[in-house]
DNA sequence: AGTATATTCAACCGATTGGTTGACGATCAG
DNA sequence: CTGATCGTCAACCAATCGGTTGAATATACT
């Protein structure tokens, strides 16, 4: 029943998920290390990769025993296309971007992720 | 606790609540007019918006014992304004934004709604 | 083979969500 | 005043959510 915008917008209204979002903006991630700056479970990020997973947000791709975790921006594109609806009054304003960037990645930038090849 | 763009989202993430918002960008409205074309029941929508308007995706001002809806586009920018980072890879596919259009709004301007037995 | 690592599964929990119904307080019309 | 209309409130319900634990499954290392 749930549209695919449902499921997309439903993904995107948790801050785990968005700052998960975030990460992989940068770089493809395995799932433990998105889990790791988390203060919860690694079942729990587990889940919230799935639900971005389903909404395909992300996709993943399991490689050894290594389950790699990469944005898929398309999906992103089809909700934000339909805000465009609402929001093409008036241009997008780039300081409420920064803005907001800065809420949402609390001092991430200075610790660079380790991974091997 | 619950970010702004945590509400913001979720209130996107509903079905009625985008149609509702689609309503609203033609006009404003009255509550029962908002909840007449749903089957669902007046106190239902009258939820959807209460949560809509707590999100500030809309306004509501009472006039008599009317309650007036009107579309509050800025919060609905904050949130265009998040997904830009992901989304500014490419411009906007206006194509798309009708595609989804058609999808999120059935023949809602023309018919008369009509009931099933 | 045996052990460590990566990830999910299953069961459970409390809180939230989306809906219902019936009663209720305002406000308007006659 | 009486009655209809507008809208919310309160209590309830089933389903989902976000999290936890502990066990299970695969893969890799030595």
């Amino acid at each position: 029943m749930a549209d695919r915008l449902d499921i997309i917008f439903a993904a995107l209204a948790d801050p785990t998920r968005r700052r998960i979002l975030a990460m992989l903006l940068e770089d493809d991630m395995a799932v433990t290390d998105v889990a790791e700056p988390f203060e919860m479970s690694l079942a729990a990020v587990s889940k919230h990769l799935g639900l971005l997973g389903r909404s395909g947000l992300i996709s993943q791709e399991k490689r050894g025993r290594v389950k790699w975790c990469k944005l898929e921006p398309d999906a992103l594109r089809d909700a934000s296309v339909w805000m465009q609806g609402f929001g093409q009054f008036e241009p997008v304003n780039l300081d409420a971007f920064e803005r907001f960037l800065d809420t949402e990645l609390p001092t991430q930038t200075e610790s660079p992720m380790q991974k091997d090849p």
